[in-house]
DNA sequence: GAAGTAAAGTGAACACCGTTCATTTTGTCA
DNA sequence: TGACAAAATGAACGGTGTTCACTTTACTTC
């Protein structure tokens, strides 16, 4: 071992600070080595023998914000007094998330590891449980369904969810005059997920 | 006027045909302004005087995929024989889009022009107008709904579709052994807007 | 024809990006 | 103290988008 001011693991986590500084503030395009490994008082050399590549920065952000999110979610459902009201409390919640924390959102669901770069599998168990957590509620809600059905209700109204954050972040759902939120009730109506009867 | 291969017109067509090529093959990143101008037969410098920047370049072969979306899913509705079948059919071609043009229909939605530059009043109006032709067919399907309820359902299940597209080509619904289509079509009978009777 | 002119076209150069790696600095231990 | 290896550096490379002083060209006028 050598120099001490930072051991390794903390210039990794120190790293990922300013870049998820950044991406909050800017955006992941507000983002580059040169200004990270400056805020960081380090040279990009140094940078770089902790990250493989900006791509991989990026990610352990983006692991950050989903394990955040997930956190998020689970209180949602854990506040609400039935399934119903669980589930709309989870994509109110979502919804805020997207609406109040874009870049951090948008980086989430925009950035793309190059080719061949596979995601960790701890990153893609832990996004595979934000759908899980929906299939619970929505098991709960309706028992009877069999749980291929209830897998495929979860992801329309998951997704669903997501596409109206998306398009209203990027000012195309042309939605003169309409509440996000009010569009996000109307798909919520159509699964039945709201006006409280269990 | 000076010199005569090409007018400036047959030049910026030109220049829209090869990013359009390019862009389909290789997506948004594939493409850039030394490759093209090569592509052209032109220098960098001549296509930059037809565009004031690549983002502008990328907008118009937007705005081409805009078009051609349009008129498949009008053509969708019009072959439709009553209006829950138009919008079932709208909706699916939709998807075949996505699915099919995928480079395309991605680089419509994630590209963003610059902060400051607004987009051309005729592309936001045919922007509009896919949410209009959608609009057009919920109202005859519910005749008793008001406007802002067929605006609002119209968002919420455009934007769904559009979710479920998103997060499927980005591998992110983790849908092991689900079938996109299958997805849609829950999202469509949520709707009420498949089965037949009408 | 020749000279003049302005549009059309050029591509080297600039600033910035991610990334690499030969080199220097530094802490540790014999 | 000297030797060694880990840690840290930053100039340099190849790639972007973009600019602009310059050259080439076609047309007008004499």
């Amino acid at each position: 071992m050598a120099r001490g001011k930072h051991t390794r693991e903390e210039i990794r986590q120190l790293a990922i600070d300013v870049a998820e500084q950044c991406i909050v503030e800017h955006g992941m395009q507000g983002m580059n080595a040169r200004h990270i490994a400056k805020e960081m008082g380090y040279a990009v050399g140094t940078l770089y023998q902790v990250f493989k590549s900006m791509d991989l920065l990026i990610f352990e952000v983006n692991m950050r914000s989903l394990l955040a999110l997930e956190k998020k979610l689970r209180s949602a459902a854990q506040d609400a007094t039935h399934c119903h009201a669980a589930i709309e409390a989870m994509v109110m919640r979502y919804v805020d998330y997207a609406l109040q924390e874009t870049n951090r959102w948008q980086t989430l669901f925009e950035h793309r590891l190059p080719e061949g770069v596979e995601l960790p599998e701890t990153y893609q168990k832990h996004r595979a449980q934000l759908f899980r957590l929906l299939e619970e509620q929505l098991k709960c809600a309706y028992p009877d369904k069999f749980d291929k059905d209830i897998a495929l209700e979860a992801r329309a109204l998951w997704a669903g969810v997501h596409g109206i954050c998306t398009l209203a972040l990027l000012n195309k759902l042309d939605d003169d005059g309409l509440n996000i939120k009010d569009i996000v009730q109307t798909l919520l109506v159509r699964f039945n997920t709201v006006g409280g009867e269990v």
